[in-house]
DNA sequence: TACCAATCGTGAATCGTTTGCAGTAGCCAT
DNA sequence: ATGGCTACTGCAAACGATTCACGATTGGTA
């Protein structure tokens, strides 16, 4: 029941660096995994298989194999925002890690520097290295706290 | 794909409290429930539906069902360490948030005092009011640190 | 003690994800 | 270019966690 194993980190912007880091890998370049590619960097947002493999007709259980690999590869990773299926992003996009709000299901994205004194605090309470990058940051978002008043 | 209700809080710490509880609900304490309800006390840790079941010998279902309408009632809750099924708790045991740390699999309870100041700081740079009650706080637990050397 | 809704057990459906298998197609080396 | 090795594909089925539909029970109340 371990999370993601934490991949070495690559880190790359465009979709050529990418397929790269993904050659440098041994990995092929497949139109199933190219498209699934491409559609991450399209996205610019976490995104669900399903939303993929609709997307682009491509097998789920392709979609799947494939975010599996390149995740495995440290290209890709997940998310869990709430419950339902977990939502894919590019890893050279940033370690970006979210405030959901339970409220209105909205998820802020942050930077990690912007967790930074979070982290230290937790960290010198409690010797735990906290990252927000699988679970987010869950609770009630600002507008939320106003509109409902909680 | 809303989290868990906040149904409003209880507070107790007996069996006999929780279901003065649920009575005052309009729930009703069926054998199957009373046996639930026992177990979560036994277990004072954050148990699957499953391992209920099981030990019980009552059906997944019925444990499901109860184990959902305590929630909405908010005598239960539930947490998602890692991956893995979810796990449940009684709320009268506290509202301990947890540390979860993703190389040994571990999980440390906090008492929510404990994590005010994390939750304040949070609050004064996003404006999000922070709970760790559903999902932990993710990371590297002390001893892996030590141990190895991440 | 009889009633009626809340709850039960059984079984089947659903959702998200993984696996097995036989065929296909990237990539590398001639 | 051509052929071969193997990573990959689609399809189908299995999977774990959870939910739903049903008719049979049973807990609380009158």
């Amino acid at each position: 029941m371990t999370l993601a194993p934490q991949a070495n980190r690559l880190a790359f912007r465009s979709f050529d660096e990418a397929v790269a880091a993904l050659r440098e890998r041994g990995m092929r370049l497949s139109t199933a995994r190219r498209l699934a590619l491409e559609a991450l960097f399209a996205a610019e947002r976490p995104v669900s298989a399903e939303w993929i493999a609709e997307r682009l007709k491509i097998e789920l259980t392709s979609v799947y194999r494939n975010l599996e690999a390149l995740e495995r590869n440290g290209i890709v990773r997940h998310v869990h925002l709430g419950h339902g299926p977990g939502l894919y992003l590019l890893v050279g996009e940033g370690e970006r890690e979210y405030l959901y709000c339970e409220r209105c299901g909205s998820a802020q994205a942050l930077e990690p520097e912007q967790l930074d004194p979070v982290r230290e605090q937790i960290r010198e309470r409690f010797g735990h290295r906290a990252r927000f990058t699988h679970f987010p940051i869950v609770g009630t978002c600002a507008a939320c706290q106003v509109a409902g008043g909680a």
